[in-house]
RNA sequence: CGGGGAAUAGCGCAGCUUGGUAGCGUGCCACGUUCGGGACGUGGAGGCCGGGAGUUCAAAUCUCCCUUCCCCGACCA
């Protein structure tokens, strides 16, 4: 069936929203293809839906590709699986939580790995029924702090989430490798440029973990990549390995330093560098030689607070994204004054390792940044107002309690793998694979017989892509000034013919009559049938409509000739009307 | 959660300082002229001025509370 501008229920803005910040946001508004229904929500309009359904069904065929089965659990779910995992508490206020009429508490499902593995606890029972990949594409809910971007980060939004179910590591690992490969055939498919970078686990639990993130400056996460060699891994997810023992046998002894007004690290580093009996042999001093110890609370799941003290080098700073990945479900809450005034061993300003570590009179657990190594020496709080130490050497005057890696990461840090130097870059999660383990499978009970007829807890995978988001990240990927600019494979419509003529010239003649002709092939046709709108308006809402092939009825028609434009290489040609339909048939096959 | 800005017609905005009949552009409807790059004329329809409380004879306008949106930070499988 052709679509005709004249009834398609669209509406295209001449302005841009001024709640839209990022392009595709923006231009799916403005192009008539979602409209805010709530914080976080959006409707899609016909424009959308279209394109919306297409991205699903990419996806959809590259799951059924590999065996995946297709189910569809409720969004609205039941308390007590959420209970058991865990998660119905660890979620915290991201949980969207309601009550039935008898007070009985229900979740909308954030995403659903408790269901799945009592699905599967439900009907299997052997080892000969793994593996075992499940998926669906279902609404999800989370109560986000700050909804962005449109479709970048609601708070209901589509997503297809799958799980594989194994006897062993190693079908756990077959089961990931195949969902990764299916991922890339996707995304190649859904025309989006991607990275695959090593992930941290978060509070999903579990081990090993990639995130496919789609490069771009509207991007919420951050990520590094190698320049030399092809690490890449998110920003929160990067280790930079333990630092070799120094040998400190040359060092001098530790020497306390009266260091009035230095509040700052810079201050301190000046009053170093400024005092002749202080200064350093062969180079200045630099903020890279000072210890600073960073002092935040840790609220645990059961509501505990927990003071941490972080040792870094006074040149970076803690990065609280990567604290918070590697302490999830943990929460950091800042240490204010109150916190200092409740531990008398703390003096602000001028904290040292002297009065940190659960062995020492603080009693905070103190973790240092793996720069900071055994044998290394710096210049830190003397916990003494006004003073600080110098000379203090890891393993000599002082010790921890441990390591953590959290510092910021910054370009030109040297890769953990091959010692080339890092670039940042932000990018967008659009999917998402990771091994779980057995973490669900043992807390809600799934186990299997084995060959010996013994119980095996089953190890799961879960797989998700943001379908929604994905839609946006396309659009965002694509769109150039004009408009929307979509790949073939998503575009709502495959032609898009423009009436340019007053119509009883022939043109609209032309236009229906090929508008079939596609039609019959199999074409998906958008006609701009309206009567009354200038040919300026009609170029204008097809490039902002953004389908691949546009086709223009207008005054060529006289001397029997389409005008073909291709948004997305932006060129022109000619056609003759006699033989319009079966070119763009063909261009069609070959695009395809 | 902190700091800043904002909410008036589908969309983009003015009006608020100094309280008194709700305004502009665009979009929409009708008629006419136009017809290859967001044409023009004439006439229309469309708003509980985000919600609630207060001050006042009178509130879009002043005060307080709430909600929502945007920016920065915090937070965020």
């Amino acid at each position: 069936m052709i679509h005709r501008m004249s009834s398609v229920f669209l509406r295209t803005l001449r302005e841009n929203p001024v709640d839209a910040e990022v392009p595709s946001h923006r231009l799916l508004v403005r192009a008539g293809y979602i409209r805010r229904a709530a914080p976080g929500a959006y409707t899609w309009l016909p424009l959308g839906w279209r394109t919306f359904q297409r991205v699903e069904n990419i996806i959809r065929q590259g799951m059924n590709s590999i065996g995946a089965q297709e189910v569809h659990f409720p969004s609205l779910l039941p308390r007590e699986p959420y209970e058991a995992s865990g998660r119905w508490t660890d979620y915290g206020d991201n949980l969207f939580r309601l009550q039935d009429r008898r007070k009985v508490d229900y979740l909308l499902g954030p995403t659903h790995e408790e269901m799945f593995t009592l699905l599967v606890k439900d009907l299997y029972s052997s080892y000969k029924d793994l593996p075992l990949w499940l998926y669906q594409i279902q609404t999800k809910f989370r109560d986000e702090a700050r909804p962005r971007g449109g479709l970048l980060r609601g708070r209901e939004f589509v997503m297809k989430d799958s799980y594989s179910f194994d006897i062993d590591d190693e079908g756990l690992q077959r089961s990931y490798d195949a969902h990764r490969d299916a991922y890339i055939k996707i995304f190649e498919c859904l025309g989006l440029p991607f990275v695959i970078v090593s992930a941290m686990s978060g509070a999903m639990g579990g081990s090993k973990s990639e995130e496919f993130l789609f490069p771009c400056e509207n991007g919420e996460d951050t990520f590094v990549r190698c320049t030399n060699c092809d690490y890449s891994a998110n920003t929160e997810a990067v280790r930079i390995g333990a630092t070799a023992d120094v040998d400190s046998s040359s060092v001098a002894a530790a020497k306390v330093v009266d260091t009035p007004s230095t509040p700052t690290i810079q201050t301190l580093v000046d009053l170093f560098n400024g005092r002749q009996d202080l200064k350093h042999q062969a180079r200045q001093w630099t903020a890279g030689d000072t210890l600073k110890n960073v002092l935040v609370n840790l609220r645990h799941p059961d509501g505990r607070i927990e003071p941490l003290a972080i040792g870094i080098p006074g040149d970076r700073d803690v990065d609280m994204k990567r604290l918070e990945a590697q302490l999830a479900p943990v929460e950091v809450e800042p240490f204010d004054d109150s916190h200092f005034a409740s531990n008398s061993a703390l003096v602000k300003g001028y904290i040292g390792p002297g009065s940190l570590g659960q062995s020492n009179k603080s009693g905070i657990r103190f973790l240092l940044d793996p720069r900071v190594g055994i044998g290394s020496a710096w210049i830190t709080g003397a916990d003494k107002e006004g003073h600080h130490v110098m000379n203090l050497v890891h393993g000599r005057d002082f010790a921890a309690d441990g390591f953590i890696d959290v510092a910021e990461v910054r370009d030109d840090d040297p890769c953990p793998l091959c010692g080339g130097s890092l670039i940042i870059k932000r990018g967008i999660e659009i999917g998402h694979v990771f091994q779980l383990g057995k973490k669900y499978a043992e807390v809600l009970g799934l186990n299997v017989l084995d060959k010996n007829g013994k119980q095996q807890v089953v190890t799961m995978g879960s797989y998700g892509i943001g379908v929604s988001r994905a839609v946006a990240a396309i659009a965002e990927a694509t769109h150039d000034d004009l408009g929307l600019c979509w790949p073939h494979a998503v575009a709502p419509f495959d032609v898009h013919i423009v009436i340019a003529g007053k119509g009883d010239d022939g043109t609209a003649f032309a236009a229906n009559k090929l508008g079939s002709q596609l039609d019959e092939s199999g074409l998906q046709v958008l006609l701009d049938d309206r009567t009354g709108v200038s040919p300026g308006v009609k170029f204008k809402d097809a490039e902002l409509v953004g389908i691949p092939c546009i086709v223009i009825a207008g005054r060529g028609v006289a001397n029997g000739v389409f005008e073909v434009r291709d948004r997305i290489l932006g060129t022109t040609a000619e056609i003759e009307i006699a033989n319009a339909a079966a070119s763009i048939v063909d261009a069609y096959v070959t695009n395809r």
